[in-house]
DNA sequence: GTTGATTTTGAGAATGGTTCTTGGTTGAAG
DNA sequence: CTTCAACCAAGAACCATTCTCAAAATCAAC
């Protein structure tokens, strides 16, 4: 079964972008186009696209979901105190594969592998304390 | 600075669940408890739990986050489909550090890494398609 | 081209977990 | 006994996401 249009159009948006969109940012980005599209499709969509293996998503602490294509291989650090993000280059596990015992039958499409810490700003912070 | 009890007491509640509570959860046990705690409250020491590392947080597809004392260290799969998930045995990145180089300062108290794709049965179910 | 069935869409309402506001309580210091 | 700051709880507010359902688009005969 191949894409619908309306699919298409949502993932050439994601990629055309160069970091991580939120659903809301999508819409507000495909309302400016020539191809807007509702917010409850927009979701529709992800949710869709996201099970075919062709995006992939990660939650923020503060709940918001993050899209992007699910050939973009990319991990953060976050500061839990300031919020502060910043991209590693390369994925620690790219290649560390499960082993079909682990698997069990399930067919891995994506994952998500965020560190969380303290910045070194935060840490002088309290350090001064 | 030593643990504020109120803090205790809501890290003695994780750590005696056998799984991750969300911060609903965690607010309704304690209310049967003999230290009862209002929602905020639970809240607000989850956070501050989460900046001294104690604990950490992951967040379900659904947006709902779930705690656990920051020591245990688990990682699932879980299928984009119908949502159900199941617990690996052992961590892929456990003692794969990453390079000064890569942390800049950054130091890291916790990491999720969640595994996303199709579970046996959603394969099977797409498959009769 | 018409018709009726099926599928897709989107505006607005509903949901629900989390955070904010506010006013009260506690407890130590003076 | 005051004062003052820290802590706390109840409920309101917030807001991203999901749901509802009527309208629109698409499809499939005829
Ligand atoms: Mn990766
Ligand atoms: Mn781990
Ligand atoms: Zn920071
Ligand atoms: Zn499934």
């Amino acid at each position: 079964m191949p894409l619908a249009a309306r699919q298409e159009h949502l993932l050439n948006e994601l990629r055309r972008s160069n970091g991580e969109l939120s659903g809301q940012d999508l819409h507000a980005r495909l309302r400016q186009g020539p191809h807007p599209m509702g917010l409850a499709t927009v979701y529709r969509h992800l949710r869709q696209l996201q099970q075919l293996g062709l995006v992939r998503c990660r939650h923020l602490p503060s709940g918001e979901a993050l899209y992007a294509p699910v050939e973009r291989d990319e991990h953060h650090l976050t500061c839990v105190d300031c919020g502060s993000t910043t991209t590693l280059e390369s994925c620690p596990v790219h290649g560390a594969h499960l082993s079909p015992a682990q698997l069990g039958g399930f067919k891995p499409l994506f994952h998500t592998l965020e560190f969380f810490g303290l910045c070194d700003a935060c840490q002088q912070r309290q350090q001064a304390w």
